[in-house]
DNA sequence: CCCATTTCGTTCGTGTACTAATCATTAGGG
DNA sequence: CCCTAATGATTAGTACACGAACGAAATGGG
């Protein structure tokens, strides 16, 4: 009944904050992120160098360039992170012999270990949630769609 | 075909960088984020200094802590960002005569006037993005939904 | 009425995140 | 072969974003 009644003012709001959507993005995504600080704090990892060991537990060495593909992110982001990781002890950066110009990513042993403690990350973030996996799932795909999009513009 | 042959290993890999909603969450939220920059630009305004505008847009003059509680930002993240919208002229900045404590952030005329440009932005990045109004309407409200479930857990 | 508590905003320290500029190394065309 | 162009990573500068600590002002219970 409320959204009928629009009867004499056709025009939603443009510029509602309750409309935008890269607003719900960017309180949605600060919000789930924040959701991981408790989680990833025992692994002494934040949510951006989590999403790193993620990828480097799917191959690893792989160069900064690499990484910055996979994950989106400049390589001037990724630079400071990567010290950061080195410093922890999870990573290892040397000079690809081959191509001096490259950087190495290597897990080291402990980086390697750590993966038995992340894989109980997701199953804790999902029951803080509390959000069935169906409508997770939905969200991903359609934002997956998003990013596609913003891809093409490029 | 590939999806269905995974009949001797059950388990999707929890930690495989594609199957995470804070990975997608986060890539979307940087890129729609992006789409803004060259949009804002002519406006001389980031995308969260383009929020703090929207939400004063629809009310002012307002303290910090309110426009914390509406954009879910920390009070002290919004105290250098305010500043410098006061040096760019759209706001101004002045204690409460009647509570010393608290801030009262008002539109200029300059920040008023702003609002003209601004109703330019929204069409311009949904033509930018190219994704239809459906679709993103369905993805604002599962995003409410995340953010209203991130809230309950605090 | 007074002092402990709460509230409001700011500051500090850390960690992203981007653009632009820079440096070293490699690759390619004449 | 050499020199220009392209590539890989780092650095500098700006702007969020958060937790923690702080200082000033208001509140409220005894």
């Amino acid at each position: 009944m409320s959204s009928s009644a629009q009867t004499l003012s056709p025009q939603p709001d443009v510029l509602a904050l309750e409309n935008q959507v890269c607003f719900a993005l960017a309180v949605a995504a600060r919000g789930v992120i924040g959701l991981y600080r408790p989680v990833l704090e025992p692994l002494g990892l934040t949510h951006p160098q989590y999403l790193v060991m993620l990828a480097l537990w799917e191959r690893s060495p792989r160069t900064v360039r690499d990484l910055g593909d996979a994950l989106q992110l400049e390589p001037a982001t990724l630079s400071p992170l990567l010290k950061r990781l080195e410093t922890q002890g999870y990573i290892a950066r040397d000079r690809n012999p081959a191509d001096e110009r490259a950087l190495n990513i290597t897990l080291t042993d402990a980086g390697a270990r750590l993966r038995e403690q992340a894989l109980g990350v997701p199953p804790q973030i999902v029951a803080r949630l509390g959000v069935e996996l169906d409508e997770l799932e939905r969200l991903r795909s359609q934002l997956t769609d998003v990013i596609a999009a913003v891809r093409a513009t490029r």
